[in-house]
RNA sequence: GACUUGGUAGCUCAGUAGGUAGAGCAUUACACUUUUAAUGUAAGGGUCCUGGGUUCGAAUCCCAGCCAUGUCACCA
């Protein structure tokens, strides 16, 4: 325990021996955030309204018998208390426990209630003069100071580690990262609008999973007592939505926590969400036009403007997003006149001699290190990949005229996979078969049984939020999104 | 998993051609009745990530490990 700390377990034992309760719980009343509160100062003043609010406070001057003290509330604004002993009204029997309280036991990181008149300081700053103090919450480990001159930042807490680890002292001492929060907040609400504009139903289907489908990842995998057998958490949710689609909703979304236990970095975290969205007798083209309007209506609710700023380039959402078809983008980039026919073996000789490790040999994992190699990164603007091979795609339903080709697209933007989506394979024996093609150890039976069933014509896409949410705030790490990211 | 850079006070960081550590803010004490990165004076605070090795002596050099940053691989 640091010395600090240490000298503030004593401070709080003494305020508590001064009859005051360090942690009330009694409701003060509060009639205004700081926020409101600036906004509205020269109405306040001029009627002399009374103030109650409550903040954290983020700095302390005392001078020998007055003391200005910075509080900050939730809507992320600060103000300036002025105290003096000759304006507080008495509350406990004692008025020299406020200049205990005050001057001794008063701490940066303390939650404090006051209530007082606004009036304007010589060096023109609106300040508060205290009538009233309480304490509400004793701060007993000290946050980091950080100092702010000119909205120039002093002695910033940047370590990402500690940042991350302790999220709950990033979001109090820097502004910006609370401000990314409440960004996502409100993107995730708008997404929720816009769908349920179009009346399609928001669902909750199962984390834990007897077969994890819809994907290909290692599971995490869990265990449970009465029934004595495994569970997964869920790698996606896609094989449920798509029962509650022969089920007969018109369209369902989820917003779906999914696990996969692979490594971490910049773009993945172990659990991270992803907005899966199907709707029924659409098709992959329809959901182009729809998903691209979905992203202008996120911008303009969200950032009332349609063209963002990254990495000082300027995406216009408006702009009709290109369609390039997977082989012709790789052959445009790569002149390697490869399409969905090309051998394994010419694949693997074209890794060798551009010198791309391959684990596994296997068409689909060669083309997608070839995209990602050559293509991937070059991509800045939106773009819709499209005409994904069959063998890439196990769920996606085949295109009418090249039969290898599947009716899909995923949408790039800095070089980053934001979305996919395709128009689902309804058909059960062709699905059976791509299942057992795949060398699944577990085929989800239930699964192909509803498509026999029948699911009618539906489009499905998923939308990863937190890599969506990175890039719409100008982060690029999806760590600066999650609020817990994963650490050891 | 590979490489890379780093881990020193509560926070941000400096430092030593190897002789057990410094600054600013924060903390403590005193002064100051309008400051705002308040100021002035004084003081306290450290397993220099962990474990080995080299050395008379290691926070510094070497080896191993842990944790993290970044890049790459893996994640259709």
């Amino acid at each position: 325990m640091s010395e600090q700390e240490k000298i503030r377990i004593q401070k709080l034992k003494k305020i508590k021996l001064l009859g005051i309760n360090p942690y009330p719980s009694k409701k003060y009343k509060i009639n205004y955030n700081i926020k409101k509160l600036l906004y509205d100062k020269i109405k306040i003043i001029k009627k002399k309204k009374k103030i109650y609010i409550s903040g954290r406070i983020f700095n302390i001057r005392n001078m020998s018998k007055s003391s200005f003290i910075d509080i900050k509330d939730y809507s992320n604004n600060k103000i300036q208390l002025y105290y003096n002993i000759n304006y507080i009204e008495k509350i406990y029997k004692n008025n020299k426990y406020y200049i205990f309280l005050f001057k001794k036991y008063l701490d940066i990181g303390d939650i404090i209630w006051i209530s007082g008149n606004l009036f304007i300081t010589k060096l023109k700053e609106y300040t508060i003069l205290i009538k009233k103090i309480i304490l509400l919450s004793k701060c007993i480990y000290p946050i980091p100071n950080v100092k702010i001159k000119n909205k120039k930042i002093y002695y910033e807490f940047k370590n990402k580690e500690k940042r991350y680890r302790m999220r709950y002292i990033d979001l109090i001492v820097n502004d910006k990262i609370k401000k990314i929060f409440l960004i996502r907040s409100i993107i995730i609400n708008n997404i929720r609008k816009f769908l349920n504009s179009y009346k399609y139903t928001e669902v909750d289907t199962p984390i834990l999973q007897n077969i994890p489908g819809g994907a290909n990842a290692k599971p995490f995998i869990t265990y449970h007592n009465k029934f004595k057998k495994k569970l997964y958490l869920r790698i996606s949710n896609e094989l449920y939505l798509k029962r509650l689609i022969v089920g007969g909703f018109k369209g369902v979304y989820e917003f779906s926590r999914n696990f996969r236990n692979e490594s971490i970095d910049k773009n993945h975290n172990p659990e991270f969400t992803i907005l899966e969205f199907y709707v029924s007798y659409k098709n992959h083209i329809w959901m182009m036009n729809f998903f691209q309007k979905l992203l202008i209506y996120i911008c303009k609710k969200t950032f009332n403007k349609c063209k963002i700023k990254i990495n000082n380039k300027t995406i216009d959402f408006t702009k009709k997003i290109k369609k390039i078809k997977l082989f012709d983008y790789i052959n445009e980039k790569t002149k390697l006149n490869i399409n969905e026919n090309t051998s394994l073996k010419k694949l693997i000789n074209i890794c060798k001699k551009f010198k791309i490790d391959i684990n596994i040999k296997k068409k689909e994992k060669i083309i997608d290190n070839i995209f990602n190699n050559f293509c991937k990164k070059n991509i800045f603007y939106p773009v819709f990949i499209t005409d994904y091979p069959i063998y890439m795609s196990p769920l996606a339903k085949k295109n009418i005229k090249y039969k290898k080709l599947t009716e899909r697209f995923e949408l790039y933007i800095n070089g980053i996979e934001i979305a996919n989506a395709y128009s689902e394979l309804n058909d059960p024996i062709e699905q059976l078969k791509r299942f057992k093609k795949q060398n699944k150890n577990k085929i989800d039976k239930d699964f192909i049984k509803s498509l026999k069933i029948g699911m009618p014509p539906t489009v499905g896409i998923g939308i990863g939020i937190d890599r969506l949410i990175a890039l719409l705030t100008n982060n690029d790490n999806i760590q600066e999104v999650i609020l817990f990211p994963q650490m050891k």
